[in-house]
DNA sequence: TATGAATGAGTGTTCATTCAT
DNA sequence: GATGAATGAACACTCATTCAT
């Protein structure tokens, strides 16, 4: 069902979605799909909680033990290609959280939470490794901008994918993320 | 009406919004609205572009002659400083640009490239300037990277307004952007 | 103001026309046509009373008092041409009568029961001259056989107007009438 | 659901009467009107279609084949009894027809045609027999004034039902459309 | 006087949700 | 269980009519 209706949401967007459509694109009757939702929110949130799990399930094979800077770019060429795999389903989540009731809202922003967490955890072991010497505020930024650098591949495809195929993508960002433009001075 | 309609989308989005909400938001009848606009839609696309014009009208106050790198800093601070007073508007366009017609989701993109070429322009007067030493693309993809950083700070406001005043996530996200992870290897 | 709304009557029938587009057709603002009217009603009543009015005053020229069956036969012709060049009127208000309101309705109806009587007038006239010997049901509704074939050229000219040419129509119809079927048998 | 758009139709027009009362005098929900057509209009589609149904299989009965002058004249005769069975229906169509789009009216024109044939066939009938001379223009125009005879019993009741009854009507419209004028000459 | 901006009741239509079968 | 016919609240949009200017 969350397949279908991924797709259906993609397409359409949320609100364009007719309940019938979400039946009918999972095989089911209109009946049966309220057999296993009580409102068409509750698809909103499955599709939400399905897609955050495809994401951790493919973030699983990375390292997060070795603590080295190589490792780190690993892991991020990593997620980068996860969400190049997903991008259209981050692009529906993006688009279609807010219409999360408020009690499911605080839920799905929990798990991205957790993804952050992940970087977090790949960055301060660098720390712990003596690799690297940044502070609790820094790695925590640090963080969320690859894991927001990640998603715009997705969201900002528009502009981004004429100019830039995925490796180049990676590639340039890693650099811009490790050099930053000091790196660039004359 | 268009301030009004921005309040009202961003408390229940575009589609929850009904055209009768739109109208005593904005004081006036149903059937006056309709002398504005012709379409529901039509009333999203003046909030896109409301805010646009906002936005760009407040960074016209940026210098971008100088090309200096203090000047390239008080650009992405005065950036900043502009996301955060129009938080709201840029989260609204953020999540409901999509639901924008064929024919005038174009018209907005252009405009944000037309941002983006701002902080372009910025970074080139520098590399002119004999500043920095950066290629096309890596300009290209830092302008978008500020651009992103700018709009997270609202978009993602329940995970980083609470860790971080606007004074310390413009100073480090600068920090960041300049030093990059390299900066601060042990 | 009536030609011009009749015109669109003719278009788009008397319903899907707007009394703003009236008024345009007029010259009028939507302001000065209300002057003119009360109701959009108004503009039907008006309608329908000018087009009797011209159908009446182009009859006019019909002789009723000769009372022969040349006359007779004159006065089918005259108003049959007359109907031919006024069948958008005509069909306008075959049409759209019936939208009248309860009061003006019984008046536009008398004005057609006054044009029958013409027909009645004639055919009368011819007995008194003895040469015919009708009496006075059958007068009657010879004359509403006459006046529907008149405006059946107009409201049916989708099936008659590809058939016959008016010269034709006329000449046919009206030696149906005066021979009857009896007039053709083996 | 036909029947009692009709009644409706009779009462109001089709302008006039709303989709929520054609779903209540259907004896369903809007929302359930709505599971059998997909516009307004197709109510009036179904009405006119219904209304033809029921005068051609009325017509049925009618004896085509026979091709004396006698079962002409029955066939006329039983031709106004079923208009005058349908007066109701019959008007509607001709007020409303109108209001078809350009798609399903020609759909309609076409069922008209095929009931005047049935007129032409019996008077065709007739000459075939050797009871009657008539050229196929002359046969034509005969059947399309006898099919708007009998609809003119019904669009006009308000002028001829008050002066006659219907075996009158029929007695003398029959006496008319065989004798013709000729037949009254002094 | 002539205007046209403003009004809001009313319309066709959709669609989430229920519940008898 | 599974179905899908039935519901009706809700919506975007129109347009006859008014009235301040």
């Amino acid at each position: 069902m969350v397949r279908g209706a991924v797709s259906l949401f993609k397409l359409k967007g949320f609100h364009r979605t007719t309940t019938r459509e979400i039946a009918k694109a999972a095989g089911f009757s209109i009946g049966t799909l309220y057999e296993y939702i009580r409102t068409k929110e509750d698809v909103l949130y499955l599709v939400c909680d399905s897609i955050y799990e495809q994401v951790r399930s493919q973030l699983q094979a990375m390292d997060t033990e070795q603590g080295t800077l190589v490792s780190l770019k690993l892991g991020i060429d990593h997620y980068f290609r996860v969400m190049d795999d997903l991008q259209d389903e981050v692009l529906v989540m993006y688009q279609e959280a807010k219409s999360l009731s408020k009690d499911a809202l605080p839920y799905v922003l929990q798990k991205e939470l957790e993804m952050v967490g992940m970087f977090e955890t790949l960055i301060k072991r660098c720390c712990e490794n003596g690799e690297l010497a940044l502070d609790e505020t820094r790695i925590h930024l640090l963080a969320q901008n690859i894991f927001v650098q990640g998603q715009m591949w997705g969201f900002r495809r528009w502009a981004l994918q004429k100019k830039y195929t995925l490796e180049e993508y990676i590639e340039i960002q890693t650099d811009l993320l490790f050099s930053g433009i000091n790196g660039y001075l004359e």
